[in-house]
DNA sequence: GTTACTAGTAACCTTAAGGTAACTATCATG
DNA sequence: CATGATAGTTACCTTAAGGTTACTAGTAAC
């Protein structure tokens, strides 16, 4: 399946798996929050991708205007990664998506918690 | 990347990725919505998807606990799919989603407007 | 009595996604 | 004067994800 044509859907939802679609990116993008973050630093706050896929999801956030990136001309090379207004506005449906997981792992607790008393 | 690796992650957004993550889970969430719907209705309603990925994903959905699948023992074969209370819960965080992909896409259309307007 | 219909599944193959290791440049420190 | 630190990138290889085709079963319509 190439990307393009979930883009290129008429279906909002359909275009919205082709921008956010994918394991990283909402995490990326909670990673980043409200702050400015370095390249090192958001690779260390998600261990579980490689440096290699993180930048290759930077570089299409940022294409998608979701975040900016600001590159410092200095050795060594220091990069800032921020959230744009767009990116930024994801934050609440992100922290909300995160709470739904919560709750449903609670329900899933609670009958297990059930299971047991039987 | 194991899917297991983001389930068991600490982080309950890498948690949310490994139960939503990939192009499909929220597509298929969202068109089943607040209804019933057959395997072939589905499959209709969402064509960029394989009906062996469709099925798929079905089955990891089911697993998860946010749709079941009620089979009707005829032939020509008859199963229904519907989502549970954790799924129907999705549903205003998916739908906050797309409003905000097409305000998004607003942006960059007032962004073009301007272009054109120098 | 052939045909179509449905909801898959299995075998097989292709493509996308991801991982690893090596490399760059230059300044600061030991 | 060698070492380390940073933010990548490239080449190369592996794994995950997805597509295609063929197949099933039993009833209904033609």
């Amino acid at each position: 399946m190439k990307n393009d044509q979930l883009l290129n859907s008429t279906c909002s939802m359909t275009r919205t798996m082709g921008i956010l679609g994918g394991k990283w990116k909402p995490l990326i993008i909670w990673s980043i929050g409200k702050r400015r973050i370095r390249f090192g630093q958001l690779a260390a706050h998600i261990p579980l991708i490689s440096r290699k896929v993180l930048a290759e999801q930077l570089k299409e956030l940022e294409e998608s205007g979701l975040i900016l990136r600001e590159a410092f001309n200095e050795v060594p090379p220091r990069v800032d990664y921020l959230l744009t207004e767009n990116g930024l506005r994801l934050l609440p449906i992100l922290k909300a998506l995160s709470e739904w997981t919560c709750s449903c792992e609670a329900t899933v607790a609670d009958a297990s918690l059930v299971k047991t008393a039987n």
